[in-house]
DNA sequence: ATTCTCGTACGATCCTTGTCAAACAATTTC
DNA sequence: GAAATTGTTTGACAAGGATCGTACGAGAAT
């Protein structure tokens, strides 16, 4: 039948946010957790520098489930980015955007703090 | 009858933490309610020169009791300082050391952040 | 084509926690 | 001393959300 659509993600992948209209409270909620939070500082850490990191390359104490679902609280809150390449996916950190609309935010989650 | 403490606060006072025991998760999971974070924003952007705001004064959405569990969540995560007078207790900002530990945190929270 | 790998979707469960109401304790005020 | 004020404690409750297992789907590898 008619595919209206041209080509969306099989998976819903939504509309990655726009950072301003990201309120504060929406980011730390979303880094008030400690999977999530190790999420983040693998990302921070880490030869992102091409595309980010594979999900499965992420190591993380939970399952396949429930890390998807935390890539998916991590995406909506504007604090990461993702790619589809083939069956796999790349998560990477917002880095520049976050820097500029919170600035000093990452550097604290990431443990930059302390001398 | 003996009176071996000397002057305890007859309420449950829990000692306030040192902030370089805090790790960032506790802080942003304390950060990470909207009653909170309104409560911080008030301490924040007010004539707190002194020693505080009083609780009563802080307008917040909730009742009372709610109102005593965020200010206890919101001092065992460091993030403020209570001092009792009478029957009234008043609450302030540990600013400069939150500064200290994490640049930019408050300011990020207050809404300082965007030009 | 069959199988394997990677990630998603769904449903169920369980734990955390934000919330309130009511009773209580301490201090101030009358 | 009695009443009013201020905040705490306790118990109960509901909502949120973190977690898992299973089933599913889409590419990749054989």
């Amino acid at each position: 039948m008619g595919r209206a659509e041209k080509d969306p993600p099989r998976h819903g992948a939504e509309p990655p946010p726009e950072l301003a209209d990201i309120d504060v409270l929406t980011v730390l909620q979303a880094l008030s957790d400690p999977v999530r939070l190790e999420i983040v500082r693998q990302l921070a850490g880490c030869p992102d520098s091409a595309g980010g990191l594979a999900c499965g390359h992420i190591e993380l104490p939970v399952t396949k489930s429930t890390a998807t679902h935390h890539f998916k609280t991590l995406m909506a809150a504007g604090i990461t980015h993702e790619r589809e390449e083939g069956t796999r996916k790349f998560v990477s950190l917002r880095r520049c955007e976050l820097d500029e609309r919170f600035p000093g935010l990452v550097d604290l989650v990431v443990g930059k703090s302390r001398s």
